[in-house]
DNA sequence: CGCCGGTTTGAGTCCATTCAAGAGGAGTGG
DNA sequence: CCACTCCTCTTGAATGGACTCAAACCGGCG
């Protein structure tokens, strides 16, 4: 890593390294990509469905969701990101947004041109391959929630949903698994896991009645994380972040 | 394309130019990459969840299917593939499957060693670019299937995903949208969209009574293209197929 | 002919929803 | 400092969509 003062895109190439090691040539390429700051509100727009995606956003602090809409307003959340997650590579790549991305809580970002990042993806492989093996988590985190969703029932998929906000916020180096600040409504979980928010409130008072999670407001403390992690049948296998050296290439 | 008989990748470079415009050299690249022919029947592993993913499989003929399980064995299939569709690009990247994929017919695949498919995609940037596409449109199916399941009711669930299934084998020029065989079983249905086998044949039945779709055995006729897709709230934007060139790299 | 996987149908149950109303907290403005 | 609003959380009661259990049906095939 580049000694100074943590640069800007520094949270970037801590999350590529968590798919790839990286030299000091392929890290310093990243850290000066040029980029744009803002600073976003609750609610705010990182890229709305139907628009035209020309940047990629990487997330500095706080947090972003993803999320799309039924016909009748009904809505979906398809993803919780946090720092370091470059949010709308998908979009971006993609073109044209088949969803929106918006901030949860008070949040830094930057934004990068698309082509800066597809150019950069192909003069160094390696950060290419990490940003593909990113958007490839991504995917198989998608693939987890249609699990949650579909065949398991409402306390299940809250807890599912706790470990993993947990056990992503203790790999970025973000807190404890065990207690931490979680930035959702209750109607956001609910749009997360595919329930009302009356039936979520009800599930959590269950949650804490058998003494899995305790909380206060907009705050989390597990009480016992092996049976929180039974309840929601929660494997981290589907994370990827033990990667044995073997896999990776180059 | 060339000239002579159909070279046994062709469906790879067809899936890939839906993508991205790929000049002859790459084309070639594609068709010349060493494979391992294979057929499956019906059920057979094309890669079980938990073991490691040294090939990428093309499925060249028939259809498979992505699944997971819960603890207690319900089962969730978050994705149906079909001919040209590059199956296992995403556990094969990643190493250690966390999902498993199986034949829904008897299939041809063609297994192809990661590290060439991976060698390939930065020798010819533009193909890397439309595979990494490819696996960016398979997320994006897995978002819609996240709203499917999260938010609509039963008849809704079935009918966006057999349009989606019209949709997908016409591009393929694998048949019309309005008529087709349609390979699931009502259970498989139902393990597509979140619900019962019981629940999918009564809304099957619904569905068959309001005049959008006909049923024989294991064959489908939409009755009324335009109902079926509202009933569905059906938008193919999320495929991605009306890829404006303005979007198009390189 | 009889088995077997898949489909169909019925009856009863339940998990989650809907509707509705009240409580708590944070922020705003008089 | 209190009144007022807005948003989120909480709780109750009634409803309903989907599930469970169970049995019968059907067509293909050995």
């Amino acid at each position: 890593m580049l000694g100074d003062r943590r640069p800007p895109l520094a949270p970037m190439v801590r999350k590529l390294m968590l798919w790839k090691k990286l030299s000091t040539d392929e890290q310093e390429a990243v850290l000066l990509l040029p980029y744009r700051l803002a600073r976003l509100e609750p609610g705010d727009y990182i890229i709305k469905e139907g628009a035209l995606a020309e940047q990629s956003c990487l997330l500095l602090s706080g947090f972003a969701y993803r999320q799309k809409l039924t016909q009748d307003g009904a809505r979906s959340i398809s993803a919780i990101h946090m720092k370091g997650d470059i949010v709308d590579l998908q979009n971006a790549l993609l073109g044209c947004a088949d969803h929106s991305v918006q901030a949860l809580t008070t949040a830094d970002v930057a934004f990068i041109p698309r082509d800066v990042i597809v150019e950069l993806a192909f003069r160094f492989p390696r950060v290419g391959l990490a940003m593909w093996y990113d958007t490839l988590v991504d995917a198989s985190i998608f693939r987890e929630w249609i699990l949650n969703i579909a065949r398991r029932d409402a306390q299940a998929r809250i807890a599912h949903l706790i470990c993993e906000f947990g056990v992503r916020l203790e790999t970025l180096g973000l807190g404890d698994r065990s207690s931490y600040e979680f930035p959702m409504t209750q109607e956001q979980l609910a749009d997360a896991t595919g329930l009302t928010s009356v039936h979520v409130n009800r599930s959590l008072k269950e949650l804490e009645l058998r003494g899995l999670i305790t909380r206060t407001v907009r705050y989390l403390v597990v009480g016992d994380w092996a049976k929180l992690q039974r309840a929601g049948e929660f494997d981290d296998a589907y994370l990827h972040l033990r990667r044995s050296e073997t896999f990776m290439l180059n």
